[in-house]
DNA sequence: TCGAAAAGTTAGCCTTGGCTAAACTACTTG
DNA sequence: CAAGTAGTTTAGCCAAGGCTAACTTTTCGA
């Protein structure tokens, strides 16, 4: 079923792995490259989800502090998500999810906590799993989420 | 040790995770953006590691067509490579990694196999296995490669 | 061997996502 | 209720990483 020619190489010195052919290759990057365009979106909006769950509203001082950016960073990240059509803000007044947004920040914490939780499961502690899963989770298929949620389940099982 | 008030919270609609304590959650980001600060370089040193061993040489035309991207992006990235004292490159000649860049890329080549093959192992096709590998790899953490890795050896060793 | 095609370079443009500084609005409290 | 402080917005700067177009150098084949 592999689409490439099979080299189940170890991931160990002195045994290269051959390079995929030309056309796949440059769809690895290209995919990566997509990724960065929508992240940061993506991040944004599921922290202003859970900024509006956890402490009923979400106002740019805490995101800019969240995020560890200045507030003028964050102001100019909400005008686009505004043309987005992701979130409503009106002038100095905290900000809301459009039903558009809200979707979006639902499916972000969903995936955000799979790959958390498979990383907690392997056994990696809290804060690195943390940090590791910020920056895994737009780059994780939806292939590879459900044999993670898989993975997470038989654990829990288990234990 | 987890230093983070215990949330085993599955992931799950319904029961969300608190949000960490502000510093904490600005280093996550923080850590991305490192993150893609230094991928681009890493990418393409690892690159020009794989032409070298599987090609003998590493073109500017072969890189641009294995990274989808015109020449003259690879042209900008080269210099820079240079500038940092990764690659060596005279005016149309083709390229070749320094000391430094020769440890880059082996490193690369290392941590973006042991992702590759945890990937496999977990069941991942190698399609999407490559495509979220070569996402993944740069916000991989040495813990959680190490995990990884005996997943991988303790995987091998039950086949 | 020489001329055309391929490879490499340079210049200049655009968008993103950071920043600071300054202006403006809202909240709080004396 | 009037300051003053805290929060928000705007303007303008910068670097990164894409691009196209135009140019130069190298390579190859007739």
């Amino acid at each position: 079923m592999t689409d490439f020619p099979e080299d189940s190489s170890a991931a160990r010195p002195g045994i290269p792995d051959a390079l995929p052919p030309c056309e796949q290759h440059s769809q690895q990057y290209a995919a990566v490259r997509d990724a960065h365009e929508t992240e940061l979106v993506e991040d944004y909006v599921e922290l202003i989800g859970d900024l509006l769950t956890h402490q009923g509203e979400a106002r740019s001082t805490d995101i800019a502090m969240r995020m560890g950016v200045s507030q003028a960073t964050v102001a100019k990240m909400v005008r686009r998500l505004n043309n987005q059509g992701l979130v409503i803000s009106k002038p100095y007044r905290s900000l809301f999810l459009t039903d558009a947004g809200k979707a979006m920040a639902e499916e972000s914490r969903l995936r955000h906590g799979i790959v958390l939780n498979f990383l907690r499961s392997l056994g990696v502690s809290d804060r690195t799993a943390r940090i590791d899963a910020e920056g895994m989770e737009h780059h994780v298929s939806k292939e590879t989420l459900d044999i993670m949620q898989r993975f997470i389940d038989g654990w829990a099982r288990r234990s």
